[in-house]
DNA sequence: ATACTGACTGAACGTTCAGTCAGTATCCTG
DNA sequence: CAGGATACTGACTGAACGTTCAGTCAGTAT
């Protein structure tokens, strides 16, 4: 198998294998055997590399939560108005989502999953994008964007809005009967429904 | 089938007993001699009532919404104005959290949970509420209480915000840091929130 | 007293699967 | 080239699982 000069790291194959099959599927409906078939590698050589099934599982996931927090705090680092910048955040979420599809579908089904990094692990990291959020946020109430409140629920309260639609999508179950529709126009709404919400009003 | 206290229907033993075991662990951790154990009773009986493991979670996971369906929707059958009915039906589903938790527990993690009753009819079913709620909004545009926009929409974003603070207690990883807090005083937040969003303003 | 019912048991079966291991190929270094 | 380290194979094992089924027995109708 000498492939592209070096090895091509089996290692990585074997992530981006599992990384597909654990995406549809979840932890228990994909066997070793599965994983090394598809891979066009023997069981053993898993074992080489990773200590047990539940250490590669968790290893997927780590590392999809990385790739998916490097693209998303990117977009909340400009220096745009805080209003203007959370909605590059939403937009650039939108675009992970047509780009990795597979890897939203896994991080989705690991946060109710009992296997793999525990619930509270999974969604602890991704606090470190609800944290920047809030910063945003707390930025706008200081300057008089919006109205006073509580920075973290708000934060909580956007990434509930989102990924309730990336959920949906990702998991092929529209909420409600009508389907589709485009994604964008209904990440739209929520963002107008958000801002509006959090806006200065009387 | 006499439901007085003697036998107490082996049936809905093995409904109860699977929930509760299913609701922490999902399908593949419980394995059908695990129910047999925790109910006292043989593994052959639950084959005497349920053709295979399948059903059975499928079972469980039906009757759960069911119940679910009926508190919710009777929340929502008032004749009071639209935002009190929306303000009534998010206590009344809170209320629901308090009281069944397991049963929540159940819910959420069958959503994203490739066995039992497809993703799809799970979130469906639950679609009547989504229904019923698009209809109370529908009503408050009428009558001017709620600026113009598309209901339906409206409706999923409610419950965007409600389930995700019911899926942060009940899994135990409340988003970010912050702990606990008081989940009236979330939904009080998430709430206004909203309320806002879609109120008529400037 | 006899015949029958159907809820219920638990050992057994066939299958699947995570994990192991003895062995092979490939590469590196002296 | 020798020899050791690294990468990899695939047949194998033992346990666990869902499912089946021959059989038990309390209860009831005849």
């Amino acid at each position: 198998m000498a492939s592209d000069g070096a090895t091509a790291s089996a290692r990585e194959r074997i992530l981006a294998v599992a990384g597909a099959l654990f995406a549809d599927g979840g932890f228990d409906a994909v066997s070793v055997a599965d994983i090394a078939s598809a891979g066009g590698i023997s069981t053993g050589l898993i074992y080489y590399h990773f200590k047990d099934k539940q250490t590669l599982y968790e290893t997927v996931v780590r590392e999809s939560i990385h790739l998916f927090e490097g693209v998303a705090v990117e977009a909340l680092s400009a220096d745009s108005a805080p209003e203007v910048r959370l909605r590059e955040f939403i937009a650039a979420y939108m675009r992970l989502l047509e780009g990795h599809e597979a890897l939203m579908r896994l991080l989705i089904r690991s946060i109710s999953d009992p296997r793999g990094p525990a619930p509270r692990h999974v969604l602890m990291r991704s606090s470190a994008i609800v944290d920047r959020v809030q910063a945003v946020i707390e930025e706008g109430v200081a300057t008089g964007a919006f109205r006073s409140l509580d920075a973290h629920m708000a934060a909580t309260a956007l990434f509930a809005l989102i990924n309730t639609l990336m959920t949906a999508r990702v998991l092929d179950a529209p909420l409600g009967q009508r389907a589709g529709g485009d994604i964008e126009q209904q990440a739209a709404f929520m963002t107008d429904l958000f801002l509006k919400g959090i806006g200065t009003c009387s």
